[in-house]
DNA sequence: CGCTGCGTTGAGACTACTCAATATCCGTGG
DNA sequence: CCACGGATATTGAGTAGTCTCAACGCAGCG
């Protein structure tokens, strides 16, 4: 997984499955108010909740995570952010973090000044909606994390998540999506599923027994798609792609 | 609780607490795209998934709800909306829906075409910013959901739902938020916090039994707000209000 | 008056949790 | 190269929360 030349490759790789209509004038617009990279170390907060944001993060390398914690320390993943995520673009229009950012391995990360944000609003009402459009893509991912956390055994939602992470790895240009890196321990999966560490680890030994997937160290591999999928219930329509990815 | 006069009364009294910047001319460039409302009978659904939208609701008056289904018939309510909420805002941007929309009592809808819309977002970046801004209040809300069904136990769950209606009503500019009609059925209420209706039961009689709330019929009466917020750790926060409401 | 939908209750089963112990991996320093 | 320590993964046993199935009560309505 090397580190693109540019910042913004993984983000058009996703935009032109979602929206092709992204002028070159626009990627240019959009490059000037990305600055320069920044490279974090694993398990490093980037914002945290009730802070006051004046940036916003697109992932450039590495994974992150946004979360709410609890008073007694539980923590919930509400949103898990790979290459090609506007991680933070949410706090562009609100005010007051409702939640916290942080690696969860080594990231590189481009900031954009919302100031700058706020100004291309003004001029290009085109790429403002697609902006605003992958903040609801976001939101859309969310509404399937309800739904998972709600209804779904933690091994099934398990296979769901990982669908979803395949899928949009692909999106982001980051292999076919059949066998991947998977950089969280099993406390940050549990985190993620609304489980206990124990509880997840005992859900990857489940689907690990139905053969739809190996997982040995942090590779997933997906041996059944169909299966895995149908496993699942995953359709991935919520993810708002056009076109099939790859 | 009666009719506005104005389709968009609701929507501007939250806004006036969350962004008070709004002009007088673009109040008349929304009220102008909002067509005439419409009623609806409650249990109807306006939106179904995997439809492609061409307007967007704003709910006027009513509750409805947005819901995922799945195939085993299970069905787990992602939102819950009230006047003021422009519920579907996200088919704006998004193509096909990923969840279907529903009404819980008999509303009236002002819809909006996404043609409007688009017009509007070409020439107003600030009202654009501002409808951005309320998808993003609906994704901060949702992720307080994934907090609670990952988290919390089912009645510090829905003491949590009772503190967010009670705000989000006041701030709707409906009632004082210390006792208001809570017009869903046990049913509903199950698939909204991902328990079965025998469960919501229990964590209703749990709850009354704390002695914070009353809750008769259809009518929730907020006994003792400090006592309820502590039990459901509610932090407004994340209904990015500047201003308090009332 | 008898539906039908909604709320309530009980009993037993299952999922996930807690606490605790053990095993494995991996980086670091000797 | 090996020893060590900390983080991570795995296992077991008992408990708590939630589910399923089934029944019953009550209210509104045709």
């Amino acid at each position: 997984m090397k580190a693109s030349l540019d910042p913004l490759a993984p983000w058009l790789a996703g935009l032109s499955l979602r929206d092709p209509t992204v002028s070159e004038a626009e990627c240019a617009a959009l490059r000037e108010v990305v600055s320069e990279v920044e490279a974090f170390p694993a398990g490093r907060d980037l914002i945290r909740a009730h802070d006051r944001s004046n940036s916003s993060s697109l992932v450039v390398e590495g994974w992150c995570c946004r979360y709410i914690d609890l008073e007694d320390g539980r923590r919930q993943i509400t949103a898990i952010h790979i290459p090609g995520d506007f991680v933070d673009l949410h706090s562009f229009p609100l005010r007051l973090m409702d939640h916290s950012v942080r690696t969860l391995t080594p990231c590189r990360i481009a900031r954009t000044p919302h100031a700058a944000l706020k100004a291309l609003t003004e001029k290009q009402p085109h790429l403002t909606r697609l902006l605003w459009l992958s903040t609801l893509v976001d939101a859309a991912i969310q509404r399937q994390w309800i739904v998972g956390l709600g209804q779904r055994p933690a091994m099934n939602n398990l296979a769901h998540l990982i669908c979803e992470l395949a899928v949009r790895l692909r999106v982001a240009g980051l292999g076919d999506g059949s066998a991947y890196l998977f950089p969280m321990t099993q406390a940050e999966l549990g985190q993620a599923l609304g489980i206990t560490h124990v509880h997840a680890n005992r859900a990857i030994q489940q689907l690990r027994r139905t053969g739809l997937v190996r997982w040995d160290r942090q590779t997933v591999e997906i041996v059944d798609w169909n299966g895995l999928q149908e496993l699942a219930e995953f359709d991935p329509v919520y993810l708002n792609l056009t076109s099939e990815p790859r």
